[in-house]
RNA sequence: GUCCCAGUAGCUCAGCAGGAUAGAGCAACAGCCUUCUAAGCUGUGGGUCGGGAGUUCGAAUCUCUCCUGGGACGCCA
């Protein structure tokens, strides 16, 4: 049921051709207030062509609407209002969430397409840090919102497990590193030797050289550098996993950086082929037209992240043969995936059209970027136990009945991180403040989860049963403006799809919470009259709350 | 210096293929639990939409210019 759609056609009949469907479509919006009806069609731009005022054509106009579907229709201020049939479109809406439940908001644009999404890809011998959680929860979102659309989806972690930062870790650790102290605590001791070396390099650039000369015995296969690089990626992947596993995320590859160590000659190779490489002050380079050179290789002959990119991408598109492939990484790299772009266009692979780098604002200190080499960085790991044994603490004091407290908290812990990094557009960079992700009221993911809880509590309660025949009689202004959020919430999904952006279905569940406890302050909803007819649209509204959170991914608890 | 992103209420942000009186949340203040979980609801105050020009019947939204913050700009990723 799309009443725009029904309007839209209205209006085309009434226009007899004067403005095309496609155009009264995109010309309809959403009045800015409740009283001015659910769907609006300005005439300014007729007025010219009719020679008209505005008013007197929107008049007219709203003489001509006669659509069943609308039981009122008022021109006003140059504008054609309309106002839905209420009792109609709520029946409508909740039999179609009732009949599709989860699938409420589906969409199959992507059905038979693949997608690779490229997501999280954390950094080894590094702590995970809060911008690699930007990355994790958009990408995660991303996937299911992709799935939501009819995608196949590819998950993949792309670890940041090769590069020169690996000859300076060795050099490091054959320096000052003690092998008892990284095993009892890998990340945090690699970090140390990490920010070590850059101290040191400071005072002795002669350091740097060192690290990439060990660097290049790694990329050769040296046995003493292998050995030290798969311990160090070993211990980083566990402390990954239990990030992972708190979150609730997976992946489907976890190909690194190094899985295409064997593979980047052959992209060399290609290059050169197509006479693309060109040498410059002893490095291969790829001249752009618009852009700064692509670097390929180091004036040493070891690679670069462009040509491990390359080399990636190529296997993707020869194993996935994706359709689209996005890339969740930071604004900074933007100028990287230009570039990456661009050389793989003039490789000639047209498929590269369905790439797609999808940047996102940074996490700042004071108004700085984190610097991991200066060892100001924050550590997920601990942020999230801080802001589970809050949601815990909030239980003991809201709710200590409840069972299952340590997992309740957990979800809600970890629901307040998500919704925190999710609700806003991704391209604002984030002032890390333990505070504001820490915030249970007001605009958060607990917020929305604890309206979850109170519709399941009501359903629970209520003894809620699905009746067959709905009459659903539900003439309080509250109950529709409730219809209205629940009927925007495809809409929401298709945007979020079509802008990479998250934070349209975020927005949209804050609306419907916030719809709905309007409704849940204002109407006794277990009212024996009209009980079933409410716990309708009780049901409903948990329903939609519960699938739009898990694309968020974020658990809704049933009670907390 | 060049390019990219951002600048809206005290704070965090929404609104931006132009449209009606610029909206939320937080913070502040004032109310609402003998009745469905108060992680909630209601109300009050708070704005030259960074500045200036332009396009338009109409600009927070589009164009230009300047200012401010952040980032990127060849051997890091």
């Amino acid at each position: 049921m799309n009443y725009k759609q029904e309007f839209a056609n209205a209006l085309e009949q009434i226009l007899d051709g004067v403005l095309s469907l496609e155009e009264i479509l995109s010309m309809i919006e959403k009045p800015k207030f409740n009283h001015m009806g659910d769907s609006a069609f300005p005439c300014f731009q007729l007025a010219k062509i009719y020679r008209q005022s505005p008013k007197t054509i929107s008049e007219e106009i709203t003489q001509k609407v006669n659509v069943p579907l609308f039981e009122k229709v008022e021109a006003t201020g140059g504008y054609v209002n309309v106002f839905l049939n209420k009792k109609y479109v709520t029946k409508q809406t909740l039999e179609l969430i009732f009949s599709e439940k989860e699938r409420y908001g589906s969409f199959h644009v992507g059905c038979g397409k693949t997608i690779t999404i490229d997501y999280s890809s954390p950094n080894i011998a590094k702590p995970f840090s809060m911008g690699h959680l930007r990355s994790t929860v958009i990408g995660n979102s991303l996937s299911l919102i992709a799935e939501k659309h009819g995608y196949h989806v590819i998950r993949i972690n792309h670890l940041g497990d090769w590069g020169t930062q690996f000859g300076k870790l060795i050099v490091a650790y054959k320096k000052w590193g003690d092998e008892e102290k990284v095993k009892r605590s890998p990340i945090k001791e690699l970090l140390a030797l990490y920010v070590k070396f850059h101290e040191e390099a400071e005072k002795d650039p002669i350091l740097n050289d060192l690290g990439r000369e060990a660097f290049k015995l790694l990329e050769n296969g040296d046995k003493e550098a292998m050995d030290l690089w798969e311990w160090f990626r070993d211990e980083s992947l566990k402390e990954f996993m239990k990030i992972y596993d708190l979150l609730g995320i997976t992946f489907d590859s976890y190909h690194g950086e190094a899985f295409y160590n064997d593979k980047m000659e052959q992209v060399v190779d290609l290059l050169t082929e197509k006479g693309l490489l060109v040498e410059s002050d002893g490095a291969n380079v790829v001249q752009l037209e618009n852009f700064p050179p692509c670097l390929i290789k180091k004036r040493d002959g070891t690679t670069l992240y462009a040509t491990r990119d390359l080399a990636a991408a190529i296997y993707r598109q020869d194993n996935y043969h994706f359709d689209k492939s996005i890339y969740v990484v930071g604004n900074e790299q933007t100028l990287h995936f230009k570039q990456l772009f661009a050389v793989l266009e003039k490789l000639g692979f047209s498929w590269q059209k369905g790439m797609t780098h999808v940047p996102f604002g940074m996490i700042l200190r004071d108004g700085k970027k984190m610097s991991t080499r200066k060892g100001k960085v924050v550590l997920l790991e601990n942020v999230i136990k801080e802001a589970i044994q809050l949601a815990l603490a909030n239980i003991e004091e809201k709710n200590p009945n409840l069972i299952d407290k340590e997992e309740i908290a957990k979800q809600v812990g970890v629901g307040a991180i998500i919704f925190h990094d999710l609700k806003n557009g991704r391209m604002n960079d984030i002032e890390f403040s333990l505070e504001d992700m820490l915030r249970f009221e007001g605009e958060t993911g607990p917020y929305v989860q604890y309206t979850h809880a109170r519709a399941a509590a009501l359903l629970r309660k209520g003894n809620y049963v699905r009746e067959t025949d709905y009459k659903i009689e539900l003439h309080d202004e509250e109950a529709w403006q409730i219809i209205k959020e629940l009927l925007s919430f495809p809409e929401a999904i298709e945007r979020a799809m079509l802008g990479l952006d998250p934070s349209q279905i975020a927005k949209c569940l804050l609306d419907l919470s916030k719809a709905f406890n309007k409704y849940y302050a204002s109407v006794k909803i277990l009212e024996e009259s009209h009980k079933q007819d409410r716990l309708s649209l009780v049901f409903a509204v948990k329903t939609v709350l519960k699938e739009g959170l898990r694309l968020l991914g974020i658990q809704a608890p049933e009670q907390m």
